[in-house]
RNA sequence: GGAGGGGUGCCUGAGCGGUUAAAAGGGGCGGACUGUAAAUCCGCUGGCUAUGCCUACGUUGGUUCAAAUCCAACCCCCUCCA
């Protein structure tokens, strides 16, 4: 590791992000040499991203701190036409005001990781609709079109794959990569950006940049991916109970993500500290050589480490603080999900399952009368026995709430209003 | 344009007149064991205040006491030929 002489590469490689690179050397070398400009394109298909762009947002934010400048390339004239991969036919197009929406609400999250502003390394967002909307046709082929051929577009693995498996690969999708690789010399022509950095599926699409840009640009251009984050046991990163993890408040609460990461398998706490905290390399040394029972500690501070970068110190520390309560102590913890219900109504009897699913612990009450039925369902952590059981005032505790849980670890409370 | 094959629940994928809310696997949720881990084992996995009712097997009609299953038209997908 000591081979590299920048900040920057240095970094990426000792912890874990760097997959693959066209040119590391010369990269490295001018990293070392000047302040470079790299950016990492993202979809603006909804509102939030979640935990498998957080690989990528952790580049930037090295990117940044190792004393260079992040671009945040929102793909809002991209998702205008709708991402043909999919299997759905029929998704829906998003208009203008959605994809803007979305893109500023994916903002808020950047800010947690970088600093904006108009310095020499700080970071700024762009989107290519700015630029794409505005293409012409005619000249978008004479240009641009001139410098693929159709026979190495074939050769990528997203299209060859497709091509043997005898699936359909429209017109639009096989023009993708040119518009990606149309971003990357744009921007390279516009803000001096010399590295496009992002997953190893992008691999292709990078490298359609670089080539475009050298041949349509003249301009040296990197391209560098990080690889595919799975958990020890295989399964891809980030899928849980409901669905993706998001990195939006609104999304997924700070104490569900700390619950996240304290779930993480052993053999991943010291990979993940590298990936998603910011503390120091020695440190993390320490944790990941903790075995056994004391590997919870270690999944305690990635857990608290990683929730404090996206929503804040305090947020960490609360979320740490609240699941203190509720797993150890076994104390009623305020931070919990709470929902009000009027008291009157508590007053008159309500059925557990119906307030299961009124707190969003069970996702209808056909499911909340099977979680009672397998006896997953507690009230103030005493076991619901009767599927059609109902509860009142009586069981508001004596710190004012009702507790209820879905298992062992998901619980939400209700406070009369 | 011609000839075949197919569209099933979150996903893959059986069923091909009643015993089908629909096999099996995956995923998910819950339970046991643990360390809020992994692995393993067990249960659950359409909706509804519910011994019942209502929706569901591409869409719309039809045959039948009875249809995911048979027929017709339409839509979409795939393969081969042109």
């Amino acid at each position: 590791m000591s081979n590299n002489k920048s900040e920057f590469v240095q970094t990426l490689v000792e912890r874990g992000f760097l997959h693959q690179c066209t040119d590391l050397e010369a990269l490295d070398k001018r990293a070392a040499e000047s302040v470079i400009t790299s950016y990492v394109g993202y979809d603006a298909t909804a509102d939030s991203l979640h935990i498998g762009n957080l690989v990528s947002i952790m580049m930037l934010h090295w990117l940044q701190q190792t004393g260079h400048r992040p671009i945040v390339l929102m793909g809002g004239g991209t998702t205008k036409i709708g991402d043909p991969s999919g299997k759905d036919e029929t998704r829906q197009l998003l208009t203008d005001d959605r994809i803007n929406a979305n893109i500023s609400s994916i903002r808020e999250t950047f800010t947690s990781f970088l600093s904006f502003g108009d310095g020499e390394t700080d970071a700024m967002m762009v989107n290519n609709a700015d630029w794409l909307d505005e293409l012409a046709y005619i000249p978008l082929l004479r240009e641009i079109g001139r410098h693929f051929t159709i026979n190495r577009m074939l050769t990528f693995d997203s299209v060859k794959l497709r091509l043997e498996r005898e699936q359909p690969l429209t017109f639009l999708e096989f023009n993708y990569m040119i518009l990606q690789a149309y971003d990357f010399m744009e921007l390279a022509k516009r803000h001096d950006c010399v590295l496009q950095m992002g997953g190893s599926d992008q691999w292709g699409n990078i490298i359609n940049g670089i080539e475009l840009g050298r041949r349509a640009a003249e301009r040296e251009l990197f391209g560098l991916t990080t690889p595919l984050i799975t958990t020890a046991s295989g399964a891809k990163m980030g899928k849980t109970a409901a669905g993706a993890v998001w990195l939006r408040p609104e999304r997924y609460s700070p104490y569900d993500y700390w619950q996240f990461w304290r779930n993480t398998e052993d053999a991943d706490v010291g990979r993940f500290l590298k990936l998603f905290t910011i503390l120091p390399m020695d440190e993390i040394a320490r944790l990941e050589a903790l075995e056994g029972s004391e590997i919870n500690d270690a999944k305690k501070i990635l857990a608290t480490a990683a929730t404090a970068l996206l929503h804040g110190e305090d947020a960490g520390r609360e979320s740490a603080e609240t699941a203190e309560k509720t797993f150890v102590s076994g104390v009623t913890a305020d931070g919990l999900p709470t929902t009000d219900v009027p008291r009157a109504e508590l007053e008159g009897g309500i059925a557990v399952f119906a307030l299961l699913t009124r707190v969003g612990l069970t996702g209808s009450n056909g499911e909340a009368r099977r979680l009672i039925k397998g006896g997953g369902a507690r009230v103030n952590d005493v076991a619901v026995s009767q599927e059609t059981a109902e509860i009142n005032a009586d069981a508001i505790n004596d710190d004012g709430v009702i507790k209820l849980s879905a298992g062992k670890k998901r619980h939400a409370l209700i406070r009369p209003a």
